[in-house]
DNA sequence: ATTATCTATAGATCTATAGATAATGC
DNA sequence: ATTATCTATAGATCTATAGATAATGC
């Protein structure tokens, strides 16, 4: 049970003994993830969380020694379920014999499959993370992780690459990878900003751009 | 002196009559600008802007009804600036010779430029846009005229664009190109996830992406 | 005479705790 | 006997106002 620097002893989360409270703890989670995502940690007191959750205040006490406990244990289940996607996505192995473009098609799929599943994940994630300067560094890190984990899969496919300079070429590509990504997942949380890109239209202009970036033979 | 809706009569800003009122309005949305970039809008209480401005919580409520009012009038601010920006910045005229990649060129010039010269301004302008849902919809609007604006300079050179379907082209290239300055503004302001790309490489491999995937003559 | 500023504080809201009651499972 | 839950509330913090004082400029 690895525990980031994060994660002290000053912000525990009660060990539940009986299933009922596995079961309250869980709620507890569950209503923060919604309510953070839909407003904010700030906006949202410990009494909404509790009605949510159908407990009292005091309930949540008991389970989370305070509100910081309770965001931080969300974060790590966010934080947690981050690190197995890449290490399950992005591990060599399972693009062996693939292309450049196979990767960059395979990704955007996964990526956009991830995030039909829990919709509310990348908002309450964002959320948390304006918190405290050090769980934005957490993810800055994570991220930086993810990006080294693809720049290894971009650099054993180097001679795909006619771009004059392919070790820029991969680290600028993986930036707007994650940028262009990202920019489509807020649109699509927000649904107001309709840029009126679907899904596959999405999918296929990123392949075409950044191949035409690279220029992948 | 156009109001948009969201500057109602409920939000006022006291008009000075007098050189030292104006003058301590001005420290009072300076210091908001500055806190609100720094720690956000929910974690700046109305005595630290008193404070930072070098004036009392009273004199605060002077000048602002309320911190709303405080906060939309930073608020129109920044979106003036952002208006008489884009004007500038995007007509026609501008540009007449033009080729795209020289416009793409040159905007990223001004953009880079026009943060260089108020570092705090983006930041407190992505504070201030958590407060609210009209204020968000409000830039929405704003970057949606931009785009619009845009489109046109790139729609009048469609000649100069080989991708299949132009139309299509010039929407998704737009997209890439705010998506892409955005997060290297983002990162030059938290200067933590520094991704090693210096501004000239950045304008350069911008360029080589936009010209290759429209596949530009 | 009007505008600008200050100090002190009422009122609202939220976090976290204390102390009591109910449910679980050895 | 221990774990889980509830209700009620103390304590902290912040917004906004009231009422007094000081500066400005006609």
């Amino acid at each position: 049970m690895s525990k980031s620097h994060w994660i002290s002893d000053l912000h525990w989360v009660r060990s539940t003994q009986q299933q009922r409270g596995h079961k309250t703890q869980t709620r507890i989670l569950e209503a923060a993830e919604k309510l953070f995502s839909k407003r904010g940690v700030q906006d949202t007191s410990i009494a909404d969380i509790a009605k949510e959750a159908g407990c009292s205040v005091g309930g949540v006490y008991h389970h989370f020694r305070d509100k910081r406990a309770l965001t931080h244990a969300l974060l790590k289940l966010i934080s947690d379920q981050m690190i197995a996607f890449s290490d399950i996505a992005l591990s060599p192995e399972r693009w062996k014999g693939a292309k450049i473009i196979d990767i960059i098609d395979g990704l955007l799929e996964l990526s956009l499959a991830s995030h039909e599943e829990m919709p509310l994940r990348k908002q309450a994630k964002i959320e948390i993370m304006r918190e405290e300067k050090e769980i934005q560094s957490h993810f800055a890190e994570l991220n930086q992780k993810i990006a080294t984990q693809l720049t290894v899969l971009f650099k054993e496919r180097t001679e795909e690459i006619t771009h004059p300079k392919p070790a820029l070429a991969i680290q600028f590509a993986i930036n707007q990878f994650q940028a262009m990504t990202e920019a489509y997942l807020m649109q699509e949380i927000s649904e107001q900003t309709n840029t009126g890109c679907v899904s596959a239209e999405f999918v296929e202009e990123m392949k075409r751009s950044l191949s035409a970036y690279m220029g992948l033979k």
